[in-house]
DNA sequence: TCTGGGGTCCTACAACAA
DNA sequence: TCTGTTGTTGTAGGACCC
């Protein structure tokens, strides 16, 4: 807890709804909500147009429809999302060397370490140049908080929201904390805020009443003793630059519930390899293997196993998965199902092929025994095997990681898509003048777009190709709900990406289903744009990457545009501002 | 028509070793 | 050698966050 509010807490607001609306004339100013589009999605985030029907974070998808029915429905397009992020991280960071990203939108920054402030006023100068900053740059708004401790400083961008600042005086944190809320405070969810209810402890104020003690008596020693502080608003964590990953995890909820055991098996295998693909794309290894399963009525059990040495084989992690499946009573069906690796290490490759060449010797001279053991003997083996398939054996790059879209991995995503339907055949309903089917659902592309929009990160668009990649088997694995009618080589346009027409220049899919795609024809910089419709397979019509949310220069054509941002353009618009007022 | 995905941290319990 | 204690590790589940 120090003496001068210089720790700042920045959340941007409604950050995918704002990008969005940022990139599509057309959506400013009306209700647009991000979430899976699928029949069991839910939102991501709702624009403050949205927020005014009662739509909110984590509400199902089906009830925001209910609650705000034109407004605009759009999938989650991380690679947009990312790229601005970079922007406001790198203005973060010219503030101080300490700044721990939250979430894409969501960071502290320790004012003090960076010398950008030592008091309340050069505090709050800092703040409202960060924000004019990121306004300047990304085009959207932020709020700020501003106090002596993370606790706080994160309260009070809660406050400031939308657009705003607070800064919170030190000294004044107890009586500001008293009548607010226990669910205010971090870590007192749900289930905490209503253990606390029972207890007869609503607010901030009464925790402190109850003293530690008690607290602990009702939720814990960890648990306790930090509400406790909190409340008293006692809270000492620094602002830390960087974290290491601890788990790495993927997970699919099924539009309908799994019943076949053999499909549950295909679906924990090539969850498996997706897993492994990001755990390799980090750099990691790990050794406890995650099994989870939420069956039909909701309920979720994890099943683990720990193996003897990390590993990033997907051999190994695809059959400790498996095994850890045979443990598992699926019948009455399985809504969702995820594999995890945790126990991360930072083994490269090369270690990875050291340890696998050392246990093949203790095998030959029967250093290993028995169970799982050996399950973990073959899979180092086999790995091994692998990985000279690959073209990684000895003299390659250590850490080397599986290129997107090759091995068996990708194999295996192509396949077994998860079917969500997230975007195509999803239409937006933005007021009338959208020409495609009255529901927006079209099933005939469904299933064809399922791969996009969600997933793995390198999957989430269809950069610079025709997009048919992994559509051509979808119907194989007969997932229900999914339509079977992806024809080989038709191509996906998700609801809410980017296009290119050699005729009409840039714009975003509006919806798409019976072998059409409507386009509206708009650019962030652009009054709002004309709406047409083309051919699936028109050849001049091509998915395009997203655009510069603010329009740098006077260069009109933009069409290669990459999908990071160059760093350049971002600072034209507020490199000045920022370093002009770098003293208050 | 209920309830995503990717994480972190904590607690409880059992097994095992010192 | 047996027994009790303590610490560690593995496992499972719950709560929470964005």
């Amino acid at each position: 807890m120090r003496s001068a509010p210089t720790i700042l807490h920045l959340d941007m607001d409604a950050f995918y709804a704002a990008a969005e609306q940022a990139a599509k004339p057309s959506l400013r100013g009306k209700p647009v909500v991000v979430g899976g589009l699928g029949p069991r999605g839910v939102v991501a985030t709702a624009s403050y147009e949205a927020r005014r029907f009662g739509v909110h974070s984590a509400m199902p998808m089906a009830q925001a429809r209910r609650l705000a029915p034109n407004a605009a429905y759009l999938v989650p397009r991380f690679s947009l999302y990312r790229s601005v992020s970079e922007q406001v991280m790198e203005l973060l960071g010219r503030l101080s060397p300490l700044v721990e990203p939250l979430s894409l939108d969501e960071a502290f920054v320790d004012l003090e370490a960076g010398g950008a402030a030592r008091d309340s006023p050069s505090a709050r100068a800092a703040g409202e140049r960060l924000r004019e900053d990121i306004r300047a740059v990304t085009g959207l708004t932020g709020s700020v908080g501003l106090a002596g401790s993370k606790m706080l400083a994160k309260i009070a961008s809660e406050q400031a929201k939308p657009d705003g600042l607070v800064l919170i005086e030190p000294g004044t944190e107890r009586e500001l904390l008293g009548p607010l809320s226990v669910r205010t405070l971090p870590g007192v969810g749900p289930a905490t805020g209503e253990h606390l209810r029972r207890a007869g402890i609503t607010v901030c104020a009464e925790l402190v009443e109850a003293g530690e003690d008690e607290l602990v008596r009702l939720v814990g020693k960890a648990h306790g003793v930090s509400l406790y502080r909190m409340a008293l608003g006692y809270d000492d964590r620094p602002v830390v630059a960087e974290r290491d990953a601890k788990s790495v995890s993927v997970e699919d909820t099924f539009d309908v519930d799994l019943h076949d055991r053999v499909r549950i098996r295909l679906e924990v295998e090539r969850l498996a390899e997706r897993c492994v693909e990001r755990l390799r794309a980090s750099g990691h290894s790990g050794r406890t293997i995650v099994l989870k399963v939420r069956r039909f009525d909701f309920s979720t059990l994890t099943r683990s196993e720990t193996l003897r040495g990390p590993t990033d084989d997907p051999a190994v992690v695809r059959e400790a998965a498996a095994r850890l499946l045979e443990s598992v009573d699926t019948t009455g069906g399985v809504r969702l199902l995820g594999v995890g690796v945790s126990g991360l290490a930072d083994y490269t490759q090369e270690d990875l092929f050291a340890q696998a060449a050392a246990e093949a010797r203790a095998v030959d001279e029967g250093g290993l025994g028995e169970g799982r053991a050996a399950d973990e003997r073959r899979g180092t083996d086999e790995g091994v095997r692998e990985a000279g398939g690959e073209s990684v054996g000895p003299g390659a790059e250590p850490g080397g990681t599986l290129p997107p879209g090759s091995g068996p991995a990708a194999a295996g995503a192509a396949v077994g898509l998860p079917g969500r339907a997230d975007g195509a055949g999803e239409t937006l309903r933005d007021g009338g003048d959208t020409p495609a089917g009255e529901q927006g659902r079209e099933p005939a592309v469904a299933g064809a777009d399922s791969g996009a929009g969600r997933g793995p990160r390198g999957a989430s668009h269809p950069a610079g190709g025709t997009g048919a990649v992994g559509v051509a088997e979808t119907g194989g694995l007969g997932r229900p709900g999914e339509s079977a009618t992806g024809a080989p080589g038709e191509r996906r346009w998700p609801a809410g990406h980017d296009v290119r027409h050699a005729v009409y220049g840039a714009g975003w899919v509006q919806g798409s289903g019976v072998g059409r795609v409507t386009v509206r024809f708009e650019e962030p910089g652009s009054p709002p744009g004309r709406v047409r419709t083309f051919r699936v397979d028109d050849p001049d019509l091509e998915p395009s990457d997203p655009l510069p949310l603010v329009a740098a220069g006077e260069d009109p054509d933009q069409s290669s545009c990459p999908a990071t941002l160059p760093k350049e353009r971002s600072r034209d618009g507020g490199d000045s501002g920022a370093t002009e007022s770098s003293s208050p």
